[in-house]
RNA sequence: GGGGAGAUACCAAAGUGGCCAACUGGGGCUGACUGUAACUCAGCUGACGUACGUCUUCGUAGGUUCGAAUCCUGCUCUCCCCA
């Protein structure tokens, strides 16, 4: 994987760039669309790449492990084999389920052991075999196995958590230089930094990151409880000292404006499951602003769903039809409503992109920071 | 014609003397959702008031009682069974 860095703003830290993998070209900053089982919940992978435009898509390792299972993606080839998704794929490592998950899992130096959401049974996650099954999966880009500590979490937790994270990092990069990809191209692997909201802790964990010599690294551990202006400080303290010459990606982040704000300060990749979640639940983000469909003043709103879209959901279809659907319980709604999102979220990047390059992102962002902001 | 059952808030349906403005579903309204245990979850849903509360409700008209959705009587309507 290469990355080239093409420009740098001037009036603000934001850079546009491009990353080279096996699958193609990921031209950045860029939106992650999550397919954490495998799919992007309700799309097609011909609406993905041709409506939407995504370039890279998430799996996620825990969940893929549990169902269907390490063997059946290996002996499918590969996770690009099995969904056939022929773009670039990052698969998380399960680092954000022992945040998410934490009444179900628990924590010791040798790893994180979970019990299945599905069934109940037991499941021992270490940095060793969270990599092999990466390796399995074969994600292009594999997410370091570590504790996403909650937002909230005092300073001493965050620190104890901060250095198990980097252990589990020095064990991760072992494991990853000892195993090679299994299907012909070529994977590289993600740090995380850590660290909570102080920053101290994150400046520590983001030299520490740098003693590996990664493709890229990763900024975890925000959007998780903390206040947004302490995310932005944090990103702030990171991307300082995180390499210029290197993707730097906050994970799960987040809202249109966050991301604005975090290309703002440097950040190149994204992904959320707010455009799809948010949007099986009636929330429509646009150019315009925030819409509740499922409010009533949309039930006879016959206008397009987003006249400015991208998407061609957003010009078959009515406000009032969406509502309708999205009411009714019909999967067309969710499906229509999570197309609407990510087309509009990979927009919002591209669009950044090009102000970035045409050197006037700044402007353009402090307008659209208010009007992504407004509830329509 | 004979016999039986029942009428409760938008719908369905509990409640059968005070703990009832009335359980619970559904529907409706509003909100939440940030590396997905989520097509999920939460609140409100007689009126007025932020709220303590006040007022009007359980087919209808009367009655019994300190007190009735709950007991009694008349009336109206609905459903079921047998002819």
């Amino acid at each position: 994987m290469q990355f080239e860095l093409q420009y740098t703003c001037e009036e603000s830290k934001a850079r546009a760039g491009k990353i080279q993998t096996d699958h193609g070209v990921i031209e950045t900053p860029i939106f992650m669309p999550v397919g954490t089982a495998g799919s992007v919940k309700g799309i097609h992978k011909r609406d993905l790449k041709d409506d939407i435009q995504a370039q890279i898509i998430l799996g996620n390792t825990y969940h893929l492990y549990l169902r269907p299972g390490t063997d059946i993606i290996e002996r499918a080839g590969g996770l690009h084999r099995f969904n056939g998704w022929d773009g670039p794929i990052l698969t998380d490592s399960g680092g954000f389920q022992v945040f998410s998950l934490g009444d179900i899992r628990k924590l010791t130096e040798e790893g994180a052991k979970f019990q299945s959401h599905i069934d109940g049974s037991y499941h021992l996650f270490t940095p060793e075999n969270v990599m092999d099954i990466q390796r399995k999966i074969g994600a292009d880009i594999m997410m370091a196995f570590d504790e996403c500590t909650p937002g909230d979490a005092e300073f001493a937790y965050a620190k104890k958590s901060l250095e198990l994270t980097q252990r589990w990092l020095e064990r991760c990069w072992n494991r990853f230089e000892q195993t090679s990809p299994l299907y012909g191209h070529s994977q590289s692997l993600f740090p995380i930094v850590q660290g909570a909201v102080y920053p101290e802790l994150r400046r520590k964990a983001a030299e520490h990151v740098l003693g590996f010599n990664s493709d890229g690294y990763a900024i975890g551990g925000l959007s998780v409880g903390e206040s947004e202006k302490d995310m932005y400080a944090m990103i702030e303290v990171v991307n300082e000292i995180l390499p210029q010459d290197k993707p730097r990606y906050l994970m799960g982040v987040g809202t249109p404006v966050n991301i604005l704000q975090a290309i703002d300060r440097g950040v190149d990749m994204f992904d959320c499951v707010m455009p799809t979640r948010n949007g099986r639940n009636g929330m429509l983000f646009t150019s315009e602003g925030i819409i509740n469909i499922r409010n009533r003043k949309w039930a006879d709103d016959f206008s397009p769903v987003d006249p400015n879209g991208t998407s061609f959901v957003d010009h078959s279809y009515s406000r009032a039809f969406l509502r309708h659907l999205i009411i009714a319980g019909e999967m067309l709604g969710a499906q229509i409503a999570s197309q609407h999102n990510l087309a509009f979220y990979l927009w919002l990047v591209k669009e950044a992109r090009r102000h970035i390059l045409d050197g006037t992102f700044k402007a353009w962002k402090e307008e659209m920071v208010v009007r992504l902001a407004v509830r329509l």
